[in-house]
DNA sequence: TTTATTTTAGTACAATCGTGCAACTAATTC
DNA sequence: GAATTAGTTGCACGATTGTACTAAAATAAA
């Protein structure tokens, strides 16, 4: 196996290199969420791309790379797209509904890249057979809605919350997010707004006092 | 390709095929749940089972077929045990208690079959990529809860829905329901009685006025 | 312009996949 | 007991997979 590690350790990737990452990324992300994650092999991408499968080996040490990269990008964006937003409300009330409202907005309008990534990290397993994933990725990913539940906790707005019962509402309203995802991609007509309207009533009931 | 319609139409199954099914479907819950759906080929299920590829294909279609029957066992066994324990309730409200708990009773009593069981709907796909488990698969599944919310609503009980806010609710309390699946499949030893607690306080407060 | 480096196409390779089937063994039927 | 049916092993087959690599083409640097 051949060990890149030019994108960490050396200088900077050229131009060409950023953009041909780019786009074998952009052609992965669309044949999973077209195909589904088991039938989308290297060979299928490349023909997306419209270049040779030894292009992707030379940009991407291994197919789990690639893949990894997909959750990556998505998570950098996420994040970005959702803090200012939520840091940029003043009460938890508040945050809670534009985290809601920003997530199902973020996902309305990154369809493919978010199913692409729910294959790949619902897919992804270690050697052993575990979730490839670790832990602290769920951590990263329930730690904003779990600020923003204590938050309201200690403002008195919303109900008192243990340890646990935070983590479960956390958990319940990143389960619903990520069932949203599943529901566009099974009917893409969906009405958004409505559905939005809808999640952000049924947590507001659950989380205030 | 061969069709196999013995099972179906022609006479009974023999006591041997039932037996010999019946092991091939539970080595192949067995080895999905634990290898993941990419990996769980029919080599890998057969050397499961002691037994030879050829058995597989002589008992089941293909391999559609035997992943199918993976997800109708469950769903056939899941229906027999929901359904009683719901209809033995009074009112609405310990309806949707009941329907809570049993569910996540019934995931971690059958925690292999239900990881087997999304791993497969979750993973199926058409000849065109789209899903391959129907809508009418899922309406079936929501059939439950939303007569419960709906019996709710007209007693008086719960808020007032529209068709629009029933399904959400409705898709929402099912992804809590399978998103418990995937926490208990990353924490084996998972609080199951606190998390049940939680979920029914979280969703009897959303759903009542 | 020449040389050095990067990038690409094309393909070899071992392994694996699902489907299909011949040959064999075991059990049942006539 | 012979014929038929049920059940199994072992493996062929075409297709595909991810990894790896050579030679050629393209680009950058001297």
């Amino acid at each position: 196996m051949s060990i890149k590690i030019k994108s960490t350790n050396q200088k900077e990737m050229s131009f060409i290199e950023k953009a041909r990452r780019s786009q074998i990324v952009e052609c992965a992300i669309e044949t999973i969420a077209e195909i589904g994650y088991a039938q989308a092999s290297l060979g299928q991408i490349a023909k997306r791309a419209k270049i040779s499968k030894g292009v992707i080996s030379y940009h991407f040490a291994n197919k789990e790379e690639l893949l990894d990269q997909i959750a990556i990008e998505y998570y950098t964006a996420w994040q970005s797209y959702i803090a200012p937003l939520i840091e940029a409300q003043k009460s938890p009330k508040e945050m809670l509904r534009v985290y809601i409202e920003s997530n199902l907005t973020f996902i309305e309008e990154n369809r493919k890249h978010v199913i692409a990534v729910i294959e790949v990290v619902s897919n992804k397993r270690t050697a052993d057979g575990k979730f490839g994933f670790a832990s602290d990725h769920d951590e990263t990913i329930l730690l904003p809605i779990e600020n923003i539940l204590t938050l309201g906790m200690q403002d008195g707005i919303f109900r008192e919350f243990t340890r646990s019962s935070l983590r479960v509402m956390a958990l319940t309203i990143r389960n619903a997010i990520d069932g949203f995802t599943l529901e566009l991609m099974k009917k893409s007509h969906l009405d958004v707004q409505e559905y939005t309207r809808e999640l952000v009533t049924l947590f507001e009931k659950s989380a205030t006092k």
